[in-house]
RNA sequence: GGAGGGGUACCCAAGCGGCCAACGGGGGCAGACUGUAAAUCUGCUGGCUUUGCCUUCGGAGGUUCGAAUCCUCCCCCCUCCA
């Protein structure tokens, strides 16, 4: 049975919870594929790496050899969650739906086995359940319980609105479960509610409960807030490799370690030498280089993970100017072209405003000089290097 | 249906006739320091043909020399009562 012990760890490894954790063992050992579920929103296709840490778990559980559903809530995406200010979704088209499933599937099969994953959309069975099944799927649950959900609880009774609909939400995900026959269900840690909303339904209608496995939601480039496109701390999995290796060296020390726990597939002991090392004395830098080389060669490959390397190094430990930089060309009618404008037109600053800003600020570089000259001309005929801050370059060539 | 509270820049939030492009905080950007770290300190954070001009305070009108601030109508949000 060492086989079973060794995917049962597998299982577990970077999960947060698993309910039952006993009955999980015992799943696993009857021998038959799981049929593994995992629900995702059709709103937001850019999947970013707080995603992967879920989809990671799918793969493990397609390497075991189970059943890998991956659910995309259409139906669910079209009822639209008007609560949260943030979270105002207008109604998606079936055209968008069709759209970003396809962008979806794109991006999750650089990390699971198209093969052997099932893909299905929740409106297949929801447009079938009419007011009726709605209404009876409804009855199987209570507000009382409803409430005991922790943001519905805070807002109920700090006397904040909650409309109908939103309860809606769980069970509807739980019907799911339902129509799945799901044998687990994967979400992360903020879905635990509805998780076990499912398990409830699925004894309801006459199935054994799901189990549910929740995995640690990953914190973004600030270490503090869960990783979203919203607030904009994400590193999205489509992102160019010189980008997002860029991105994944800025994150603190303390939040590599966090990272490498969600997001390595390396094993625990390796993780636990790298730890070593720091401790031993090594700069905190060179192991992080070892998590953005892991995870850009995910996503683009081996060869493109050692480009961004040796660029990395190149642009800011030798502080050279980057190689691949955007040319682009302007025109200036009077034979030169003042600076801040420069700045707009090739797109380094939003606008001529900003880009004085920046000049003030001795933030502006020309052929790596800094420039505190507002007044300063780009004379046509000439091509040059125009950095603003340390991240954005441009060749600026003007005719 | 009734009563009350509120809509201000990316977010929160002051201001309640001129000194308001609008206090303060958060976030973001930039500079210093560095390991492009983190922490810290400093500056900036509507736009433009930038020592000046133009457009912003839910929307449309009005009063006034002058309005985010006063008046009218409208739209939206929230709370309580029914």
């Amino acid at each position: 049975m060492a086989e079973l012990d060794q995917a049962l760890a597998r299982i577990r490894q970077g999960a947060d919870e698993i309910i039952p954790e006993a009955e999980l063992k015992e799943r696993l050992a009857a021998g038959r594929p799981l049929r593994i579920k995992a629900g995702f929103d059709p709103t937001a296709p850019d999947l970013h790496l707080g995603h992967t840490v879920l989809i990671n778990k799918m793969r493990v559980f397609q390497e075991l050899g189970h059943e890998v559903i991956f659910l995309i809530g259409d139906f669910t995406g079209m009822i639209g969650d008007p609560s949260g200010k943030n979270a105002t979704r207008p109604p998606m088209t079936p055209e968008q739906v069709v759209d970003n499933a396809r962008t979806y599937q794109e991006q999750i099969f650089k990390i699971l086995d198209p093969e052997r994953t099932r893909v299905e959309f929740n409106s297949r069975w929801m447009d079938q359940l009419g007011a009726a099944g709605m209404v009876k799927l409804a009855s199987h649950h209570t507000v009382a319980r409803m409430l005991e959900r922790d943001d519905f609880h805070k807002r109920y009774t700090g006397k904040q609105p909650i409309a109908i609909h939103e309860f809606l939400y769980p069970l509807v995900q739980g019907y799911d479960s339902v129509a799945l026959e799901a044998d687990v269900e994967l979400g992360g840690t903020d879905q635990k509610f509805n998780l076990l909303v499912g398990r409830q339904l699925q004894e309801a209608y006459g199935q054994k409960p799901q189990l549910v496995l929740t995995v640690p939601l990953l914190e973004g480039t600030d270490g503090v807030q869960k990783m979203s496109k919203s607030l904009g701390n994400y590193v999205g999995i489509t992102e160019a490799p010189g980008e997002m290796y860029g991105k994944i060296m800025s994150i603190s020390d303390q939040l590599m370690w966090r990272w490498f726990e969600l997001l390595s597939l390396k094993p625990p002991e390796t993780l636990a030498a790298y730890r070593q090392e720091v401790v031993d004395g090594a700069n905190p830098r060179d192991i992080k280089f070892r998590l953005a080389d892991e995870l850009v060669a995910r996503f683009h490959g081996d060869q493109a993970a050692g480009q961004a390397h040796r660029a990395f190094v190149d642009r800011f430990r030798k502080g050279q100017v980057p190689d691949d930089m955007d040319t682009v060309e302007l025109t200036a009618p009077d034979g030169s072209l003042g600076l801040p404008l420069a700045l707009k037109a090739s797109g380094l600053t939003p606008s001529t405003s900003e880009a004085m800003r920046m000049i003030k600020q001795g933030a502006v570089k020309v052929e790596g000089e800094k420039i505190t000259d507002r007044d300063h001309q780009l004379l046509s005929g000439s091509e040059q290097v125009v950095q603003v801050g340390k991240r954005r370059f441009r060749r600026v060539r003007v005719d």
